[in-house]
DNA sequence: TGAATATATGTAATCGATTACATTTAAGGA
DNA sequence: TCCTTAAATGTAATCGATTACATATATTCA
């Protein structure tokens, strides 16, 4: 493989000509630059990154790390962010935990080993602590999931208004036995979901009842399970709010399962809008997050810690929107107030 | 950050005693190592990778070129490759093509630039020529898509007999009017598999009628497209074969806004059994293929080729499977001849 | 035209590891 | 004990770029 010296030589220049014409600074003249890209283009050069790199004691690259790749919910946010770096020339790497919480912090340890510059985290597993000692060490952002309380770059919506939404759109249905299926309690956003939750049950003055609250593990097939659950309730909720879309779906398929409709007999609500949603009959209604919008702020918040240790850290809160199709019925305009 | 001869100084020793208690080879005294790895701790030292990769001359990073990230089918191959490369200590770095030719191409270059060591690619849609000289100078391994009649590493399955495979079903079942909605005929799985029908379709003795033949982009909407088309033919086929789960689902949604019903009316067949395949309704007959174990292969196809870049190309076919549901009706037990 | 200044190019140090080779220290054998 | 050989450790070259600094060449203006 080519190297700079053999360009430098073709071209009848030093190496440092050479870089220069790479690089697009300093002082080139115009005859000697053409030489030098003529040379380049014989030899078929590219310039060895890691040399580059090492030299400039940095890697151009980015790490993200989602608990699951496999789930599109992460690929959407992913493509956000793979957007934003290879407009700024970065490549992103992409860290599957499987719900791994070890394989979060070794993750981020790349940035130490100079792999990486830095890190989107799109799942935080790890006691809070920790992260907060890691953010102070390495440019780290977060997004979708976060950190309560603590100066970080984050990029969310505001979840615990987005559940509660849900629920005054439920209550302006007309229903007051409204059942819930959380995620799990490890995970922020799910707490915040139920906090929600509740929120707008006392808010719209519905008992509370507590047999209406289940959890869930974001998956299918848990979705069925806690679905099946409230059914068998002695007075069995007339809705059913599930903190993420899988589990909706789950629940549409308990229901139907129990031979009752959807949503004639039940109200179904979902979280996140992936594209499944739209699929299963009836469409899910649903929250929808911005996802791709979430990566791109994510990346450009981390660009700009990368260049910037010293930047101030902002949580960055995107508008969520509620999606109304038709499993709760009454396909209606209908605005939050 | 410390560095190597921080360590080196702390244990009271050289740095080459250092990189080879790192290393692993090389002799060195037990009490030495001891002192070593104390001083590694202490100082919470890593290696900087660009370091080391530049004096090995390899990166220990592998891209895998996907024409889509947000295609769960791509996904779950993705997680096979990074479980093998993960194994062996490789980063896998993920080209999102978006279906852009040339975009095929810059991936590649990375390994010229030493930002990786190989290159897995799950899209083909350059010419051949192209792909046989590159193929030549870097180590290249092709999963699920491949070049016809070359000797190069490649993972897949025979898209051929496994669309003869769907037909025989469906000609099983009683079927002899058999749709087809295909996918673009520029990459190479789509022709296989039109082949694989037509073939089906003549050895049952079937008239071949070229109307039942039309082509989608293996999207949702084109499903819906292609079917609407089928279903206005004087005389509508009762079973489709779609190339693909999501058109096939698109062809479920058609049917059922034409008032028909799936199957009782029409029968459908799918290829690649997404997720969502389990969760439409009727749940949807499909081909599926080994995603997970074709990454695993290719990965481990491409570590080979990485260390010995003289192996013998070879292709690799992986079993399919008809996963029967009920979109076609009578479920049942059956199996190709 | 010649000195002063600006522009263009070259030389060599540097990034932080690995490793061939040199050197020191320890072990084994007569 | 002394010599030979093996084991342990150190020194310095190396990977391929970037860039500070030095030097050569061109330009400007009195």
């Amino acid at each position: 493989m080519a190297k700079m010296i053999d360009v430098a030589k073709l071209a009848g220049v030093s190496v440092a000509t050479v870089s220069r014409v790479l690089m697009g600074k300093g002082k080139v003249r115009e005859q000697t630059r053409q030489k030098v890209l003529e040379a380049i283009k014989q030899l078929n050069y590219k310039p060895n990154r890691l040399a580059r790199n090492l030299r400039r004691l940095e890697s151009q690259t980015v790490v993200v790390v989602i608990p699951d790749i496999s789930n599109p919910f992460f690929t959407e946010i992913v493509l956000g962010i793979q957007e934003i770096a290879n407009q700024h020339g970065y490549h992103v790497l992409l860290g599957n935990t499987n719900n791994d919480v070890k394989r979060e912090i070794q993750f981020i340890e790349m940035v130490k080993e100079k792999v990486a510059d830095g890190v989107i985290l799109v799942t935080v597993r790890n006691p809070k602590e920790r992260f907060l000692k890691l953010a102070q060490e390495f440019p780290i952002v977060f997004a979708c999931e976060y950190i309560k309380g603590a100066e970080l770059p984050m990029v969310t919506i505001d979840n615990v208004r987005s559940a509660q939404c849900v629920v005054n759109y439920l209550v302006n249905l007309g229903h007051r036995k409204i059942g819930y299926i959380g995620g799990p309690q490890q995970v922020i956003v799910s707490r915040d979901r139920l906090q929600g939750f509740i929120q707008g049950v006392i808010q719209n003055d519905i008992p509370f009842e507590p047999a209406y609250i289940t959890e869930g593990d974001f998956g299918i097939q848990s979705g069925i399970e806690m679905a099946t659950k409230l059914l068998q309730l002695p007075s069995p909720p007339t809705a059913i709010f599930a903190a993420n879309d899988e589990m909706a779906i789950g629940a549409i398929k308990a229901i139907k399962n129990h031979g009752l409709s959807v949503p004639k007999d039940i109200a179904i609500v979902g979280f996140d809008n992936i594209t499944m949603s739209t699929v299963v009959e009836p469409a899910l209604t649903t929250i929808s997050q911005p996802r791709r919008q979430i990566g791109q702020k994510a990346m450009e918040l981390l660009l700009q810690l990368i260049h910037n240790p010293m930047l101030k850290r902002e949580h960055i809160v995107l508008p969520y929107e509620l999606v109304i199709r038709q499993s709760c019925g009454n396909p209606s305009v209908w605005s939050d107030s």
